[in-house]
RNA sequence: UCCAUUGUGGUGUAUUGGUAGCAUACCAGACUGUGGAUCUGGAGGGCCGGGUUCAAUUCUCGGCAAUGGAC
């Protein structure tokens, strides 16, 4: 269930609770990635700290390893790994965009390779339905398939038409499994479109037609202009229904973030703080740095001046950077850390200034002391 | 002290009597429903001195240095 408790005036941010079977998520939120089950070099107990709310893993890495069988013989996804609140699991559609996993698709499903095994593994909405609910997931999402946004329109319409079907099949086999399992799930549907207007449009209203838990926006971030993304999204979201909650699938960094959330999504993943800090790029108040660079050598200051999290207020910029050159794992943890405390303290600061009716003051301010 | 071998970017290595390649490290970009990876640019070199030659990093002589061996 998604509540709204707050909204904007001057734009169409607004706040929200995520009520899920593992606690309520304050929104807008920002979901790490935890595909294998974990945040890349972060524990559990460190993304509780840091007001982690919700994380996001994926049904099909993870029906391929360790199985949907063994996690369940464990107890489920949250208490295998030990994480009792939101989880989503993304359904594998993502990954058809990954050559080293994806074989074919049709209309019945697609084949994917098992990197594990190396067998080849099929998988239908209604598979993927069966392994989320059976991991446990608070929120499903649907299988759909992604058009790449560097591809022409007949793909889009193609991959839309089938995103369509294979939703209305997730939607019944899920509906079928909550009855026989005795259990409820969160399913959210997917919208797609390309970057075409009259699509996504049309996209948004068959997903939003099918009356899912909550409406994601698919297939986008993935190096169109952000001009050609946030229209996508604008085309999107006056769409939906006002009273669900709203995902876009993938994004992101802060800038893409605010700029999302003043048109009104409510949810976000991205391994963009994660994948950045193990690159050694530093997401601060002032702008990304790039701490493994020779001019922080000796720089003694902290990540970030601004930033109150455990490692600016324990490490240096110069020691961090020899960690980097010694090739020292424990770094990559430091930097993790340090970027998705960052995002997560982000998004509290923009749940508060949505409440306190500053939202675009805010978002005006952060992005205006952007410049490293 | 003698003998042998070898001296090519920071490091490790190719090739060649006629434009000196590669890897890594370095500098700079990219990275948004996870490969830590990968990709794309950039800068950087013939131990020193003589000889042969139109031309030497290459052939030759000497010096210096390194490594191995002998005493």
């Amino acid at each position: 269930m998604f509540k709204i408790t707050s909204e904007d005036n001057e734009t169409g941010a607004r706040t929200g609770q995520l009520h899920t079977a593992h606690g309520i998520a304050q929104t807008p939120f920002l979901m790490p990635v935890a595909t294998k089950m974990t945040v890349k070099y972060l524990t559990q107990t460190e993304l509780l700290n840091m007001g982690v709310e919700s994380i996001i893993s994926n049904s099909m890495i993870l029906t391929m390893a360790p199985g949907v069988e063994h996690i369940k013989e464990m107890g489920g996804i949250h208490k295998f790994m030990n994480f009792n609140k939101c989880i989503f699991t993304d359904s594998g559609g993502f990954q058809m965009q990954s050559p080293k996993l994806f074989l074919s698709i049709s209309d019945r499903g697609v084949h994917f390779r098992d990197p594990f095994s190396g067998k080849k593994t099929f998988l239908t909405p209604e598979a993927v339905m069966k392994n989320e609910i059976e991991i446990g997931a608070d929120v499903a999402m649907c299988l759909d398939q992604m058009p790449h946004t560097t591809q022409g329109q007949e793909d889009w319409i193609q991959a839309t038409k089938r995103t369509h079907a294979w939703a209305e099949r997730c939607k019944s086999a899920h509906r079928l499994l909550e009855y026989n399992y005795g259990e409820k799930q969160m399913l959210f549907g997917i919208a797609q479109g390309g970057l075409d207007k009259k699509l996504r449009i049309k996209s948004a209203e068959f997903i939003e037609k099918l009356n899912f838990d909550g409406v994601a926006m698919g297939g986008l971030c993935l190096g169109e202009s952000k001009e050609a993304m946030f229209k996508a999204v604008d085309y999107q979201v006056p769409v939906f229904n006002k009273e669900k909650a709203r995902y876009l699938m993938g994004v992101g960094s802060p800038e893409d973030i605010l700029e999302a959330v003043s048109k009104g999504v409510d949810c976000f993943d991205s391994i963009y703080p994660t994948q950045n800090a193990r690159h050694c790029n530093i997401l601060t108040s002032k702008g990304t740095i790039k701490i493994d660079r020779g001019k922080y050598a000796k720089d003694t200051k902290p990540l970030d001046e601004n930033c109150d999290c455990e490692v600016c207020k324990t490490y240096s910029r110069a020691y961090l950077y020899h960690l980097i050159r010694m090739k020292e794992k424990s770094v990559l943890r430091h930097l993790s850390y340090h970027n998705v405390y960052f995002t997560q303290k982000l998004l509290q600061k923009i749940r508060v200034a949505i409440k306190e009716n500053r939202f675009k003051e805010y978002k005006d301010e952060f992005l205006s002391s952007q410049t490293p």
